[in-house]
RNA sequence: GGAGCGGUAGUUCAGUUGGUUAGAAUAUCGGCCUGUCACGCCGAGGGUCGCGGGUUCGAGUCCCGUCCGCUCCGCCA
């Protein structure tokens, strides 16, 4: 005899005994009978009680809604006449011979139902009864399968599993750090990893050539749809393999996963994209290539018109003025439409949202319908036009501003359209490899730069000397993300392993000697003792379960998750503690 | 740190220009029905309108502050 969780039977086992467990969801008394579904009301399965089997029905006619039971019966198929028709569920029948109570319950602040949905505060301050819910059971389920799969893959290769340190040392840049004070070391700190990077690239140094691990890491800042101050990634670091080895080992790793968990296909290879040519085509370093908008340059076409708006950014180095092209209908958008379209890309610093409507293409200014079209020439009209492909009944969106203004702007509104004018294919799966990243960035309005990856990443040029001598606008790294439908899955680098290469690097990103000691040194004195050329990646778990389960928050596909405050409803989490465990802390809190 | 939306019965929500006793559905309880499956029918109980202050003869509704939830900007090497 086989015990099944409610819900699990999936397929006629007509005749056969079963056991089942699980929660009442619902319960009836009709004809004579007792009606009880377990799980959810869309299972396929309903047990039935029958007065002919009076041990038993003595029993259930006590049930209530809220028991746990198990129950033992032989599974059977509906009499003829009673299908429900309309929701096609309760296929099966388990008819009952035996009833054993297992716990009774309170009524539930919410019954779980797929059927209707509970407000996000319900449900994660019951975040059990919640996950009650087929539809959560599932998507937890789909993670276990995905993260399987995964593993799978990877032990086949020959990587190992290996734990790091969760109590590790705060890192300088980055993140905000999750500090944990040390009971032994008073004014010590602990932080908890924003990733093991560094002791992923330490065990490269101790052999183990290939690793990964199912990292829970940590960052102190504020959250998103897509964002949780504690998430998973897929971390993996090899030895010996360049970029293009590590970005094939990755590729036939998902393909792996999505044959295994979803029976798709992925074709091969992905499509690679330097960084410079997404943010030209579309503004951005993740673009959603399910979109077919793109951003079209036209700062050589306005730079010397009269609108000082255009003439303006297209003139200066840091400026941009480019458009996009709304196709067909587009010029249907009304003026409240385009009014909330400025509204929408002034939150990325847009001070404003120029447009043409293009009515007929063949007739100069008079076949436009714009608030701008006085300020320029007919050639440049004829220019853009052209350059943007534009045909009757299109519309164009301009951004003009400094580059990073424009880039978020245009990259933004592109994404909204597509959505607001159904010009997206929910159900396709673009995967794309972004390359060729700047090693270096700066903020606007900051003199120092930045590592845009982090400091421990490969230049393109790896001797020192050249390395040294490179213009840092020129400096490319050797780092790769993975983008899916828009969303950044994860990404990875070459790392440097020349302690020379490192120690210049630092330099570069204004870490002096003493600091570089300080902060890294245990890194510094590893890379001496011969350190294998390496290189890895992680993935983003949470982000790549939401992704297939078509879930509109990683929330969603995390048992517990925390608030936007990143607080928990459930544990109320964080809070204060007794002062005697400060005390042992040496810690006063103002 | 900032912008927007929301907070009314256990739950999901409605609530008009500020005006009598704040409604519906669902859940709960009682009764009926009895092959139902989001069953159905009849009835009952259930409210600090997030919290605090203000305006007013009168505030769920208007104003100020504050807390909580969600989306976004900043932030997230």
């Amino acid at each position: 005899m086989r015990t099944h969780h409610c819900g699990e039977i999936t397929k006629n086992e007509n005749g056969k005994t079963i056991t089942v467990c699980g929660w009442v969801h619902h319960r009836r008394d009709l004809g004579g009978l007792i009606f009880i579904e377990c799980r959810d009301r869309t299972g396929l399965l309903q047990v039935v009680f029958d007065p002919a089997e009076p041990e038993v029905f003595t029993l259930a006619e006590k049930i209530r809604k809220e028991y746990v039971l198990q129950i033992t019966g032989t599974v059977q198929a509906r009499p003829a006449g009673t299908e429900n028709t309309a929701l096609k569920t309760g296929l099966l029948e388990l008819k009952a011979t035996a009833l054993t109570v297992l716990n009774t319950a309170e009524e539930l602040p919410f019954y779980p139902a797929d059927y209707q949905m509970v407000g996000e505060e319900s449900r994660l301050k019951y975040r059990y009864l919640d996950l009650r819910r087929l539809e959560m059971f599932k998507k937890l389920q789909m993670r276990a399968k995905l993260v399987k799969a995964l593993r799978d893959y990877l032990d086949a290769q020959g990587f190992i599993d290996v734990e790091t340190p969760i109590l590790t040392k705060a890192t300088p840049e980055g993140a905000r750090d999750y500090l944990v004070p040390s009971r032994t070391h008073h004014g010590s700190f602990f932080a908890l990893p924003q990733s093991p990077q560094l002791f992923k690239q330490l065990l490269m140094m101790g052999g183990i050539e290939r690793y990964y691990q199912i990292a829970r890491c940590f960052r102190d800042e504020d959250l998103r749809a897509d964002r949780q101050p504690e998430f998973t990634q897929l971390d993996i670091e090899t030895s010996f393999l360049d970029q293009a080895g590590i970005m094939q080992l990755i590729e036939d790793m998902i393909c792996h996963m999505f044959k295994t968990v979803l029976d798709v296909t992925l074709p091969q290879p992905f499509l690679r994209m330097p960084y410079a040519e997404a943010i030209r085509r579309f503004g951005v370093d993740k673009p959603d290539l399910r979109n077919p908008l793109e951003l079209v340059d036209v700062a050589d076409i306005v730079k010397d018109c009269d609108f000082a708006v255009f003439s303006g950014p297209a003139s200066r180095k840091e400026g941009r003025v480019a458009l996009i092209r709304v196709p067909q209908g587009g010029e249907k958008l009304t003026r409240k439409e385009i009014d909330d379209y400025t509204k929408y890309v002034s939150q990325f610093g847009a001070k404003g949202l120029a447009y043409i409507k293009v009515n007929a293409t063949d007739q100069g200014k008079a076949g436009l319908q714009s608030p701008i079209v006085k300020f320029l020439s007919d050639e440049a009209i004829e220019a853009i036009l052209s350059r943007s492909k534009a045909t009757a009944g299109d519309l164009l969106f301009f951004g003009a501003d400094n580059e990073h203004v424009v880039n978020d702007a245009l990259g933004a509104l592109r994404l909204k359209l597509g959505q607001d004018l159904g010009l997206v294919d929910e159900e396709a799966k673009k995967f794309l490899w972004v390359v060729d990243f700047p090693l270096l960035e700066k903020a606007p309005g900051d003199t120092r730069w930045y590592a845009k990856h982090h400091p421990f990443t490969s230049p393109n040029i790896t001797d020192v000397e050249a390395f040294n001598a490179a213009e840092p606008e020129a400096l490319l790294s050797k780092a790769y993300d993975i983008v899916l439908n828009g969303v950044e899955l994860g990404g990875g680098s070459v790392r440097i392993s020349d302690p020379a290469l490192q120690q210049a690097a630092f330099e570069r990103l204004g870490i002096d000697k003493a600091q570089a000691q300080e902060k890294f040194g245990f890194l510094l004195e590893a890379l001496r003792f011969g350190c294998p050329p390496h290189g890895g990646l992680a993935i983003g778990i949470d982000r790549l379960v939401m992704l297939i389960t078509q879930s509109q928050s990683i929330r969603e596909v995390i048992a517990f998750p925390k608030t936007q405050t990143a607080s928990c409803p459930l544990t109320a989490a964080p809070s204060t503690v007794d002062p005697k465990q400060l005390k042992e802390l040496n810690i006063k809190v103002c």
